[in-house]
Order: structure tokens, then C-alpha cells, then sequence
DNA sequence: TAGCTCTTATCACGAGCTGC
DNA sequence: GCAGCTCGTGATAAGAGCTA
């Protein structure tokens, strides 16, 4: 189906609060596979070795607790699923093509729960790729209300009108049924407050991480969006009425990204000289091969997504803002690699020749 | 292909904690 | 004491996958 018709709604809990445990997931995964029950376990045991880091973070909720079921961690590697970080297969768990790249990037080495500039225009794709839906309703509630109370009652009226706009900008009853689905499920609500808590807390402290909430209004309990965050969803008003989200996300996301949250010392790519624009790809393809290329086959390559990410949060970490376009532009133009782009599968290959 | 089993998504509840 | 917040866990329906 079409990106376009599909709902971005991320199912989730009132315990899957902290994005520093999604980069911890992926660091536990690594490039191997492991049984979802190990996975648990040592999940529990990273969050317990780094408990006091998250005491010193601005808020301790979302804390994975041992539990007999390991309902918590359970919960924090659904959410890394949803996120499509990870892939679940006959009980064995490991990174996607899209989460690998979250190995490589900064830490910061202070306290794992507060993240890099990498790590958050990372995740913050990720989140808008897979929770648009109920994430730019609640921004635009934020914009207007800022208590947990008037944000809980009026969340859902806001999302109605944000699936129904959604629907008649489709135009088609059989392409829009996700999003009629969506809307007949919420009308039925009896217990709407206890859904609520499910979903709002957990973003609200997801917009937390990512500083796009301003952190000492929080400590007064009030919601309200940072300089940064109101000039990144400005941005992304501009987006929702104009063009389609995903052709958004791969040409002005990193530029709205580094313009909003970086700013001092910024560049865009297309300003490089183009020698050292192919200077700075060539050396991220080397780094790329080095850590994303399958071992022991005859010929090495990578998926051309996972260097696609990986490449542009690279260069949001070097303040050059980047734009899928201008990376295909390049990779097309070396000689010692061959890419190949399938527009059908949104993915492609790059071999070394 | 029908029926069974397993998994997932959604809904639900009760209880502990915290601050006023 | 009360309201709001946070947490852990369970129930259930629907969907997916398997098998005969």
C-alpha cells in the first residue's frame, strides 16, 4: 500500500517514556540476533547498572523494574519494533537495516538518557515516520493548551479532526478505511482518560527527550514547546498542508532539523565544493562498509537506506544539512561503488566494485 | 480450506505514590 | 483525604500462521 493511505500510529504503553533505553536496545543488540527472553533480561539488567543515571535525569519515569514477565522491558522493545529499529522473528530479535545506523552515532557519555544531537534527529525521524498521526495533534494541542489536564481533554477531539482532514484530503472510502477505522475505535471509548494515559504521557515525555518541550516549564507542570521545538513544528505545519510527509522526511527534514535545533555554524550540503562533498561521502561509505557490509560474502554491500540514514545524521553531527536527493546524486556519480535506487521497495543496494 | 493455536493490539483495572 | 500521576498486569478480540 501506498506510504501515503497507511495510519502512523505507534501502539503504546505508559512505560515506554524514556528514548535512552531504545539506544541501549540497539546497543545490547548489536549486529547479532538474540532470543527475545535474553534480550529482557539483559534489558533489565542495563536499566538496573544504570538506575542512578536515570535518577539524576530530569524525570525517573519509565523505568525498567525486573519483573517476573518482564512486562516493562517487554513493552520498552515493542515500542524499538514500532519505531522499526527492530525486527521479531521466531522469537529471535536484531537490529533492521533502518536501526543499525543508531550504533554509530554520538553518546553522550555523561548519562545515557540524555541524547546526542545525532541520537535525536535520528529517533526524532523515526517518530514522525511511524507516530505522525497522533503526534502532530498533540504538538498543535500544545501550541494551545498547556496543562496535562485541558491536554487530556481535548486530545481526542483533536485527532478526530486531524484523521477526518487526513480522509478527505485522500478522497477514496477503500484507501482511507485505516483512518475511518481509527476514528469509529476512538468514538466507541468508554474509558477515555485510562487510553489516554497510554498514549499522551509517553509522548509528551518523548518531546521531553528530544528538548522540543521546554524542561524547566515542565518542572512547573506546564507543557510548552522550546524556541527550538515551536520553529521545528512551524516547519512541519508548513509540510502537512503542502506536501506528503515522506517525500518531506528524505529532502528538508535534516535541513528543518539543523536550521531548528543546531543553528549556529550550519551549512548545506549543495554549498560543499563538490570535491569535498565527495571527500566527506567517500569517507562515511568507507565507515559504512566497515560496519554495515555482511561478513564472508565474495562481494561487499550495504542497503542503500541503512547508508542513506546512517550518512545524513553523520553530517547533522558535522553541521552540513543534507538531503536524500543530494546523497543519491553523489553515490550515482562514484565510480568505485555501483548503487542501485528501486523506487517500488523505498530501498536500493551499494556495492563496492 | 477449515479449524486450531499463537501472537498482537486494545482495553481495562486496581493499587501505590505524590503533592496539595 | 483527595486528585492526579504512575505502574504492573490481565482480559479479550482480532488477526496471523500453521497443519491436517
Amino acid at each position: 500500500m501506498n506510504k501515503e493511505y497507511t495510519l502512523r500510529i505507534i501502539n503504546t504503553n505508559i512505560k515506554t517514556r524514556r528514548l535512552g533505553y531504545i539506544v541501549s536496545l540497539a546497543d545490547i543488540l548489536g549486529n547479532s540476533f538474540l532470543l527475545v527472553d535474553d534480550l529482557q533480561g539483559k534489558l533489565e539488567a542495563w536499566a538496573e547498572e544504570h538506575k542512578s543515571d536515570l535518577e539524576r535525569y530530569f524525570s525517573k519515569s519509565g523505568f525498567i523494574k525486573k519483573s517476573p514477565k518482564h512486562y516493562p522491558a517487554r513493552r520498552y522493545i515493542h515500542l524499538a519494533k514500532d519505531l522499526r529499529l527492530v525486527k521479531i522473528s521466531r522469537n529471535e530479535c536484531a537490529l533492521t537495516k533502518i536501526g543499525q545506523p543508531l550504533l554509530t552515532l554520538d553518546k553522550n557519555k555523561q548519562n545515557p538518557f540524555e541524547l546526542s544531537t545525532e541520537q535525536k534527529c535520528f529517533l526524532l525521524k523515526r517518530i514522525l515516520e511511524n507516530d505522525f498521526d497522533y503526534l502532530f495533534p498533540l504538538l498543535r494541542l500544545i501550541e494551545e493548551c498547556h496543562s496535562a489536564q485541558e491536554i487530556f481533554g481535548n486530545f481526542r477531539r483533536i485527532v478526530l479532526d486531524h484523521l477526518k482532514t487526513r480522509i478527505e484530503r485522500i478522497d477514496d472510502i477503500l484507501k482511507s478505511s485505516l483512518f475511518m477505522k481509527r476514528i469509529q475505535l476512538m468514538m466507541k471509548w468508554t474509558q477515555e482518560k485510562k487510553y489516554l494515559e497510554h498514549i499522551i504521557y509517553p509522548r509528551l515525555d518523548w518531546l521531553l527527550d528530544l528538548q522540543i518541550l521546554d524542561l524547566e516549564k515542565f518542572k512547573k507542570k506546564i507543557y510548552q514547546l522550546t524556541c527550538d521545538g515551536k520553529a521545528f513544528f512551524e516547519a512541519l505545519k508548513k509540510m502537512e498542508a503542502e506536501i506528503d510527509i515522506d517525500a518531506w522526511l528524505e529532502d528538508y527534514y535534516y535541513e528543518t532539523f539543523g536550521r531548528c535545533f543546531i543553528k549556529d555554524g550550519v551549512i548545506s550540503f549543495d554549498t560543499l565544493k563538490r570535491e569535498k562533498g565527495l571527500r566527506v561521502i567517500c569517507d562515511l561509505l568507507e565507515e559504512a562498509f566497515s560496519k554495515f557490509s555482511p561478513p564472508n560474502l565474495p562481494f561487499e554491500h550495504i542497503s542503500a537506506n541503512t547508508f542513506l540514514e546512517f550518512s545524513c545524521t553523520k553530517l547533522i553531527g558535522m553541521k552540513i544539512l543534507p538531503a536524500f536527493t543530494q546523497i543519491k546524486n553523489i553515490l550515482n556519480s562514484l565510480p568505485m561503488y555501483r548503487f542501485q535506487w528501486q523506487p517500488s521497495m523505498h530501498d536500493g543496494f551499494i556495492m563496492k566494485i
